[in-house]
DNA sequence: CGTTAGTTTGAGAGGACTCAAAGTCTGTGG
DNA sequence: CCACAGACTTTGAGTCCTCTCAAACTAACG
């Protein structure tokens, strides 16, 4: 839980109570590659903490896998839309690399936001940054080369960039594994 | 007002006190086609929730305007990381359709995330909307055609889509003017 | 009503795609 | 612990979409 008190603490004042109460509605739970943590056909009721690991967002297309983002150590995970809105979604989630995780159930998170304001401010905070990311990232997918596509997906996930399969790299950018394996040659 | 009042209302319970509250601070105004109202060399003091006309944010790349997204009725626009985080970023904000706006200094909007926790959730709620949407604009970014971009946006901004300039529409779809009008001509 | 910006049309070049096949890696069962 | 099946990655050839550059046409604004 370390990470996410840390993490909370960064953009609130993390008090003792809400503390005491995080400790208290979450789980944390670990996970191996492969596994599919949750499934496009049900409502996303839970949010996941990554600790360590790699987990992936996708969606199928045309009986291929899309890969939405990928997540790692120090950030949320869910169906946005399913986990927010509570409905059906087209998104999974599955494990890249071996995870730990904590977790937490949207009618816990609820009554966090019921009961400690603060809460509702961290998580408006934390969706603003990944909103910023997302806005970079459409900026990188217009107008781009497939090399420049890749550049930025390096810098982006700096960290991880080369511990995802080319596949999921591939359908991340929007191109095709031979194009992407061609780039790489190239470098 | 009326806009904003019924958006507010749709996502949580606007209580008496908070809708004095944001009657007293905020402003409203009119711009015409053409105006600029935020310059990518501030940084962004206001929000706008538009009440009628449409507005653009975009920025400048190898002297060329692209644009990231429009807004019209019923929504907020801003410089989203430059007013979240009160630093500089490189996003303009221009008029597309002489419109009316009502204005929100980030020190009113701070002082009623401070008094009122249930702004704190409006905001993160409006921008989960977004977040959604941006989501979804990826998506038909990538693996598509020049044409099925078209559509999409058609689709995204279908009260709004005719009045926006062809060459604004490209850049916005990251194609070039030429291929946009070549696109339509076969509809 | 002229100037300037925006849109259309055309021709040619190039990047990324598709389809195909070979090579490499990974994990499972014997 | 090794061998094999299936998945992933690389390489190649040919095609097509979108880009670039260029020029004509049209609309908007003072």
């Amino acid at each position: 839980m370390i990470k996410l008190f840390e993490n909370i603490s960064k953009r609130i004042k993390l008090s003792k109570e809400l503390r005491t109460e995080l400790t208290k509605r979450t789980t944390i739970k670990t996970f191996k590659k492969g596994d599919i943590i949750h499934y496009a056909n049900e409502v996303c009721q839970h949010s996941y903490f990554i600790e360590k690991g790699i987990l992936r967002l996708y969606f199928i297309k045309e009986e291929k896998e899309i890969s939405e983002f990928f997540c790692s150590l120090g950030e949320w995970i869910n169906s946005p839309r399913s986990f927010m809105q509570q409905k059906i979604d087209h998104y999974s989630i599955d494990v890249i690399e071996d995870c730990e995780v904590v977790i937490l159930a949207v009618k816990d998170l609820i009554y966090l936001f019921d009961n400690f304001p603060e809460m509702e401010k961290y998580a408006r905070m934390d969706m603003g940054n990944s909103f910023g990311l997302l806005m970079e990232r459409i900026t990188s997918i217009r107008f781009t080369t497939a090399k420049e596509k890749y550049d930025h997906f390096c810098k982006t996930y700096k960290s991880i960039y080369y511990r995802i399969p080319l596949k999921m790299v591939a359908s991340y950018l929007g191109i095709t594994p031979e194009t992407l394996s061609r780039i790489r040659k190239h470098i």
